[in-house]
DNA sequence: CAGCAGGGGGCGG
DNA sequence: CGCCCCCTGCTGC
């Protein structure tokens, strides 16, 4: 066996993935999940999430949700930016008054590295620098220069995603410094959910010497191979000059509402089926085909692809549903109903208990929700503040933009009763049964129906009480 | 039968 | 004026 067995490398892998993660974070290319975040909405990839944090791991594993919106609360949108460039770069510099915070919000996500131990890859054959145990605090920065050791793997298939998201990590923690003076904000009051998950081995922060990521470029060259597979054209040669320095800022859609990009399938169903889908249509057929085009080196003319405004109403104008028709037919054998259905919401529902506590549950257990109806309520608020508010209501007066779908209405009970869809909130619960409506009329039918004769009781019940 | 949305009326600040 | 409640109609299963 070893005899025939060549081991292909491509020497240049980690940078290029690097460097093609970053731009699909940037481009929000094949974004998945939709962190929400004082108001602010974060497309970014499960991928990347359920590598760095087991929780966000437990949380998609017990939604087949595509594309979930998880609202964030008790997380200041800059501590959750300083995460989400700790996560996609593998390291993050924050200002020391800036720290606390930022570590309490990596407390409650449990991120890898920050909050809990992080676990090195198991097939990984790391070559087994020194590896100390982080403490969270000063190693922020070395937390993210560590191992690279292990690039010469590459001839082991990768099947784990989190593997593989992992050495993306250690590509990205090679990359250029991302300086984020103004990550913000140490008041959160986040409690620290973190629990202990000390049964991780806690491998980690092989502390790569200080070999400046910059020469990520230079460094890997020195990676010894044993046969050249065939490199990329060069995107990756210019990789440390033309991976922008990372902003999360710019991969946050301050216009979320503007865009085709949330577009949640809310197929309604059968009482509680529901598909709790969000699709996320930013340009995902470009992206694709940017994908490629970063793979083969290749400039995307697509670069703009952007997100087309969402249009008033959901109707659409004429630009974004056109592009948005363009991306869908594109993405026509990527995206169809099968897919749409393969979203349970049921499965989330099952899990309700767990995934959706209550708001009070929620800041005392736990930082994120998976749409919180409050939350949700809040942002698409303080969105169609700024967004559709400035926009729309020029024209129509106060305007409600749902933040998850084309849903317009100028009535905010209409807003707040349709925001109940996507929440799955349902305040109005029989008395007789365990049936619950997201509209009072709905409950009110249901008796009517089903439990006229014991709702007459009940009332006479009431009236002798009362007297 | 149930879910959803448009719209009207009442009430309180 | 904003909010809430309610009625009503439409739609899909």
């Amino acid at each position: 066996m070893d005899g025939g067995l060549l081991s292909l490398k491509w020497n240049n892998h980690r940078s290029t993935f690097f460097y093609v993660l970053s731009n699909v974070r940037k481009k929000e290319c094949y974004t998945d999940v939709t962190l929400a975040c004082d108001g602010k909405f974060y497309p970014v990839h499960k991928l990347v999430l359920s590598t760095c944090s087991e929780y966000f791991e437990q949380m998609f594993e017990q939604t087949q949700c595509k594309h979930p919106v998880i609202v964030l609360k008790d997380i200041r949108s800059e501590e959750l930016e300083s995460l989400l460039s700790y996560m996609y770069v593998g390291e993050v510099n924050v200002v020391q008054e800036k720290l606390s915070g930022l570590i309490k919000a990596a407390e409650c996500l449990r991120i890898k590295g920050l909050a809990v131990p992080d676990e090195e890859p198991a097939t990984t054959k790391s070559s087994g620098g020194s590896r100390e145990k982080r403490t969270s605090d000063n190693s922020l920065s070395s937390e993210a220069k560590r191992r690279r050791q292990d690039d010469g793997s590459s001839s082991q298939r990768q099947t784990s995603s989190r593997e593989e998201t992992s050495r993306r990590r250690a590509d990205q923690s090679s990359s250029n410094k991302f300086n984020r003076n103004n990550a913000s904000s140490s008041s959160s009051s986040v409690n620290s959910s973190r629990e202990n998950r000390d049964s991780v081995s806690d491998h980690r922060t092989t502390s790569r010497d200080a070999s400046e990521p910059n020469e990520l470029h230079h460094a890997q060259q020195d990676n010894d191979i044993e046969l050249k597979a065939e490199e990329l054209p060069d995107a990756h040669e210019d990789l440390p000059s033309e991976v922008p320095p990372e902003d999360p800022g710019d991969a946050v859609k301050q216009e979320p509402l503007d865009l085709d990009a949330v577009y949640l399938s809310d197929s309604n169903s059968a009482s509680d089926t529901k598909d709790m889908l969000v699709e996320d249509s930013f340009g995902e057929a470009d992206g694709q085909q940017h994908f490629m085009d970063e793979l083969l080196g290749q400039n995307s003319a697509s670069d703009q692809h952007g997100m087309g405004d969402y249009g008033e109403g959901g109707e659409g104008s004429s630009s974004s549903s056109a592009a948005t028709n363009q991306q869908q037919q594109h993405m026509g054998a990527v995206w169809t109903d099968d897919l749409r259905d393969s979203c349970n919401w049921p499965d989330l529902m099952d899990h309700r208990p767990e995934l959706l506590p209550s708001s009070a549950q929620l800041s005392a257990s736990s930082a994120a929700s998976i749409i919180n109806y409050d939350s949700l309520y809040e942002e698409s608020l303080q969105h169609e503040n700024k967004t559709i508010g400035r926009r729309t209501s020029v024209l129509r007066g106060k305007r409600h933009q749902c933040a998850c779908c084309p849903y317009s209405t100028n009535d905010v009970g209409n807003f707040r009763r349709h925001t109940r869809i996507h929440t799955a909130e349902k305040p109005y619960a029989c008395r007789f049964c365990d049936y619950r409506s997201a509209q009072s009329n709905n409950l009110k039918a249901h008796v009517f129906r089903h439990h006229k004769q014991a709702q007459r009781t009940q009332t006479v019940d009431d009236v002798q009480r009362l007297k």
